[in-house]
DNA sequence: GCGCATCTCCACCTTTTGGGGGAGGTCAGA
DNA sequence: TCTGACCTCCCCCAAAAGGTGGAGATGCGC
């Protein structure tokens, strides 16, 4: 049986989807709330596996309470950011806080359960024209270093090596450090590959390693 | 009308799922391929508005024949993969691709029909579990910098826009014509910017612009 | 008004960086 | 075998970067 807990200032809005939801012989309504900080507490208390979430609500907004809710971490449940806006500001505030799902309040009956169900089985919904948009950011930054990769190429694999080392901050003392090498081939490499890549210094370096993906965000920790 | 082209190898499949298809009043399948190459002149031929790919494929693969469709242009199709697998490689692939589908062939029928016309319409149709990913990536990629942007807050706004010019790839001399100020100045807020961001040199400036956000992957063309 | 932060610029200095050119060694392929 | 690509290291030099300390101007809040 999945408990569900529906939160919406609106009472009659609540109301509605709890209806619904219960209506299902597997749904079970557990608990509503009519904003965060209740939300907040009432996901303490019962503990649902489901939340139904909507964005606009006095007190505490649906995103912070969801963020809360999910950082306090001992509920293990999973959160449907349920709205009338699709902004692309909340759709990656609410990603970001930690929602399984984002679906528009105009979709039907059906669709609001099947999006219940998909995400206790640990999938995500979103609603199609955000997945559309996420799937564009993503393609974006897939394929935005096409050609660059081509100039890499053009490096021996030391360069390769040295870039990435460049990429990572590194001086040319470290670097040689890193490699084994004299810091004088460290210069050479560098200069090869700043003049391969027709690039004027490392910081060029350094971007230029990020545009291609040869470097990628959130996989270093930056304390240098 | 939906005009719906089916590619997969396999006759028994294709027809199948021609069959579900052809089967809603709203949706006729214009035409079937069985491999990539086979799929690129169908879809010259007959410009479908929707295309189900299947990704393994003799001649060539699902993914190949799809970007080179939309590599085209002159079709406006969307395509949906259709697969049996789902590596995070193909549907990454598929994504950079330009598909707007990637669903699994073990859905119910009704699903795939739904996959359709969500397509059709402009959204996008990710498998439950596709999505779940795609939001994990995401809100890795967004909540990567959070600790680092409280470090960006302490920053005035001229040496902001100075490390952004750094994350540029700018000189010194540039930034001072890019913001109208003399060299001189730009140097101290530089020297400003990397004691306050313990940073030791404008190449870790750039690593940190990229890590919290400040700059991204794919908003620039890396001419220098 | 006064303190404080900010923006602007200067001079002086050291370190790092990048360019040019050279040189020895290895190793694969013609 | 010899050529060519790499990797390694050296020297010298000029330019850029970064640190230190100082200073005038502005504007904001107490």
């Amino acid at each position: 049986m999945l408990r569900v807990m529906v939160v919406d200032d609106q009472a009659l809005v609540r109301r509605g989807f709890a209806l619904i939801l219960d209506n299902e012989p597997d749904i079970q309504v557990a608990a509503e709330a009519a904003n965060g900080i209740e939300a907040i507490e009432a996901a303490q208390a019962h503990q649902p596996d489901i939340i139904l979430m909507d964005i606009r609500m006095p007190e505490m907004d649906g995103l912070e309470a969801t963020a809360r809710i999910l950082e306090a971490g001992d509920a293990t449940c999973r959160v449907i950011i349920l709205t009338t806006f699709d902004p692309d500001e909340y759709v990656f505030r609410a990603l970001r806080a930690g929602a399984s799902g984002f679906v528009l309040k105009d979709i039907p009956p059906e669709a609001l359960v099947e999006a219940v169900r998909t995400v206790a089985e640990g999938g995500a919904m979103l609603a199609p024209g955000i997945t559309q948009r996420l799937i564009s950011q993503f393609a974006q930054k897939l394929g935005a270093g096409r050609n660059l990769a081509e100039r890499l190429e053009r490096l021996t694999t030391r360069e390769c090596e040295v870039l990435k080392a460049i990429a990572d901050g590194k001086s040319n003392a470290e670097i040689a450090e890193a490699l084994f090498i004299g810091p004088a081939t460290v210069k050479t490499h560098v200069s090869s590959l700043l003049s391969k890549l027709e690039l004027r210094d490392r910081a060029q370096a350094v971007v230029f390693a990020y545009e291609c993906g040869l470097a990628t965000v959130g996989e270093r920790d930056v304390g240098f």
